[in-house]
DNA sequence: ATGAAACATGAACCAAGTTTCAACTTGGAA
DNA sequence: TTCCAAGTTGAAACTTGGTTCATGTTTCAT
């Protein structure tokens, strides 16, 4: 689906290079360049940890083995593992969210911008194993997250598809029960084709899938 | 949604044979009545258990707790957490798929299976909220079987479409992308309209998805 | 240049929960 | 009825890894 998880809620705006993934806690907030180098480091080897062990099997200590500091530093940025795992997701959901968002938003029609969301996520799935599982993860570590995330992405989608009926472009009555079935597919989808299958054609996925999206199953005599 | 082989007991009642969920060490297999009694009320406790608080924040001793058994007991069938989640697994994708199957296997054709197929997943997911979370935690515990369950479940749908292709009630070229399409569709409903929305009108649901299966989401002037 | 705040360090602490074990009880076949 | 394999028990040993903290180093505004 075009941005699966986060829903990235407002966001602390954008201001140094970090922020985005800052703690939410705000006296663990680094004041200095060499704060700031840190938590990047650590969210960095965060991000490895997290994506290649999950979420148990990481430890603070192999989070701060990689990013090549001491195991005590990672207290003065985190309160805990479970807040870090939270600023990650928070991080990954906007970084898919500003990769897709912009390509569906160019595509002529509802139609066309449904198989481009598609695409550009298998892409992004592809080239982001980690993100994925991470994100995904969070139905278990974070839940709240996983589900605000969820529930935003899809009415963005169900939003588009209003658009597109009013527009006439497709039929009238879509609605939320089409876009969490819409959403479903692609996240499936990106299992399947981009974690799991290296060489499938991706454009060529989303271009069957959307024609079953647009023309159904129904055989055409 | 379906499963692999083995016969399962409909329920908590079947005071029969336990062997649908034994333990894949043979050598802690029951051998007594007793025992079988025991490894059933484990299971049902871990299920419990694990449903309620996750993988990770499920403990052997909150297990046995339910159970009402010892703590030593659990080691007399399974080797470890892992492998009683692992039996879990295996156990609920088998009474997910016995209880849609004979419903699926009953509809008239293939759009109205998938209809079907939909709408009692949906009903056994609102019935059942603790299996779908255990089954999506294999994911994060024990991929293996995971991935296992949904390409199993997978190409069995993948061979009702090719049914239905041939029998002409749809379109010849639906195939595997069509199958994971549909997969992830079911997935995503169950979530949003079994799990998290106890008052969804669940046939309604299904009906509408089948028609965007069917007909998709063109307009039809 | 200087000192206070920020940051870094890693050994030690500790809680939580898995696994072991040796003594004890039960069931059912002979 | 007997007897032993199967099953039960729960306290304690053991692991693991998250978190703390006292001490040392770096940064940077003044």
């Amino acid at each position: 689906m075009d941005q699966p998880r986060s829903s990235a809620p407002p966001g602390e705006g954008s201001a140094g290079p970090v922020d985005t993934a800052a703690p939410g806690n705000p006296d663990k907030a680094p004041r200095t360049e060499r704060g700031r180098r840190t938590l990047r480091k650590l969210l960095d080897a965060a991000a490895i940890e997290f994506g290649e062990r999950g979420f148990h099997d990481a430890s603070i200590s192999g989070i701060t083995r990689r990013a090549g500091t001491a195991l005590g530093s990672f207290y003065t940025y985190f309160d805990s593992k479970e807040e870090i795992f939270q600023a990650l997701v928070r991080y990954m959901s906007e970084q898919l969210r500003d990769h897709v968002t912009p390509l569906v938003q160019a595509a002529p029609d509802e139609i066309a911008a449904e198989r481009v969301g598609l695409e550009s996520f298998l892409r992004f799935v592809r080239e982001h194993k980690e993100i994925y599982r991470i994100i995904d993860e969070a139905e278990f570590v974070d839940y709240a997250s996983y589900r605000r995330h969820y529930e935003t992405t899809v009415e963005r989608m169900r939003q588009r598809l209003e658009n597109g009926a009013a527009r006439g472009e497709i039929r009238a009555d879509a609605g939320e029960v089409h876009a969490w079935a819409i959403a479903g597919m692609n996240v499936f989808l990106g299992m399947r084709y981009g974690l799991w299958d290296e060489s499938a054609d991706i454009a060529d996925v989303a271009r069957i899938a959307n024609d079953m999206l647009a023309n159904g199953l129904r055989r055409k005599d």
